[in-house]
DNA sequence: TCTGGGGTCCTAGGACCC
DNA sequence: TCTGGGGTCCTAGGACCC
């Protein structure tokens, strides 16, 4: 006899801004965007208020988005200024015409991870087996909970709910189902503060009906071949043959997509991974010449060496591929890598790579982004350790786990 | 008027090896 | 005159996700 599986998905409410939020309860029930970042809101913000209590500025004297000139995209938009079409990854010139109005904050990592340890520490003191899924994101396998099958997982799923709210104020939505896919799409059914439960039987009436792009897998790409093909559904999807799925999509991605129209999914939570790559890229505030801003462009390089290098040490990793990532004016991306004989982490060794891959790239046109990659990572042993100082290893063997 | 930064996984060709 | 077949690694690009 054994248990049905119970997979949840939880998926924090307007994360980042929730977060803001907490510090400034002045904004409650505003339009408010977080994102940005290529204008510093942030001294905007400071001015004249740099000893008052972040809860007594006035509304009056936050940045507002018809002011914001820049390149960011919108990380996280509060639910009144969804209302206006705004919402993630959204460009803000373009939020900012639809909501002048809302006020613009800018991402506070520290505090957004501080939240993210904080309410994942708290569901695995109530279940244990939490699969990271991003700072804002988690699946959680009720199965073998005590209590996580009474009504669904919707017990359990209230309880890990109160227990957010209580340790951090914040709220979060909650889907539970049998696998991850359809978890997924059922913590979105009751956005914010909700919890909906999902049993396999439920999937022609509530999964079917829903848009293709719902599917976790069906981006942007897929969407559109899809709807070429006449499918807009997830229910037209599963009405198709396998066959034909695969005839147009693929052996792999024509298959998955068949399971998945079905519900089908039995991939399982995954509690711990090791990281395959690191790196550190940046937009430029103006799209630079190879030539003509080689100056400028050379000092971003060094530092995203130097960046990367320290993201390696502080984790406690080496790699031995290191590449370099372009964006070109007109959106075209390059990549470059090259693999070398030892594991590193050390920013020269990394820069000089990293400037090899560089000249193998065609730098006439104007750039818009530069990024360095270092991947096929390991743990960085006592051995690696020395070599990511720059040392060489004594016989090439490091000592990696 | 555009479109960040950090990732994962897949594909596909060529090198190289057995 | 005909030239296997499998496996792994490397590299570049691309789709997708949060």
């Amino acid at each position: 006899m054994t248990a049905e599986r119970r997979i949840a998905h939880l998926d924090m409410d307007a994360f980042f801004a929730s977060v803001e939020l907490l510090r400034y309860p002045q904004l409650k029930g505003l339009p408010v965007v977080i994102g940005g970042g290529r204008r510093k809101v942030d001294e905007l913000l400071r001015e004249g208020h740099a000893d008052r209590p972040p809860g007594d500025i006035p509304v009056s004297d936050f940045p507002l988005l018809r002011d914001y000139v820049g390149r960011g995209v919108i990380t996280t938009a509060t639910y009144p200024a969804r209302q206006f079409g705004v919402g993630s990854a959204m460009g803000m010139m373009k939020a900012a015409r639809l909501c002048p109005q809302a006020i613009v904050l800018p991402v506070d990592f520290e505090e957004v991870r501080r939240f993210s340890r904080l309410f994942k520490a708290t569901i695995a003191e109530i279940a244990p087996r939490v699969e990271d899924r991003g700072v804002d994101e988690v699946y959680i396998d009720f199965t073998e909970v005590p209590g996580g099958q009474r009504e669904g997982g919707r017990v359990l799923a209230r309880l890990i709910q109160r227990a957010i709210f209580e340790r951090t104020g914040l709220t979060c939505s909650i889907g539970v189902a049998p696998n991850k896919l359809i978890a997924k799409m059922a913590s979105e059914f009751s956005k914010p503060n909700g919890i909906s439960i999902v049993y396999q039987g439920d999937v022609q009436t509530r999964i079917w009906p829903l848009p293709a792009r719902k599917i976790n897998g069906i981006g942007p790409k897929a969407e559109a071949k899809l709807a070429r093909l006449h499918l807009h559904t997830i229910g037209d999807i599963a009405a198709q043959q396998r066959e034909w799925l695969i005839d147009n999509f693929g052996k792999s991605y024509g298959t998955w997509m068949h399971e998945a129209a079905w519900g089908r999914d039995d991939r399982p939570v995954v509690t711990e991974s090791e990281p395959v790559s690191m790196s550190r890229e940046t937009t430029f505030d103006r799209d630079l010449h190879a030539v003509r801003d080689r100056a400028e462009l050379a000092a971003i390089f060094t530092q995203l060496c130097v960046k990367v290098a320290g993201d390696l040490q502080r984790k406690g990793y080496v790699g031995k591929t290191i590449g370099i990532k372009l964006r070109y004016e007109d959106f075209r991306i390059a990549t470059r890598d090259h693999t070398i004989e030892h594991f590193t982490a050390d920013a020269k060794t990394i820069r000089r790579i990293a400037g090899q891959c560089l000249k193998r790239v065609e730098l006439q046109r104007p750039l818009r982004l530069l990024g360095v990659r270092v991947g096929k990572l390991a743990r960085a042993g006592a051995d690696a350790a020395a070599d990511a100082g720059g040392a060489a290893p004594r016989d090439g063997t490091l000592d990696l786990f």
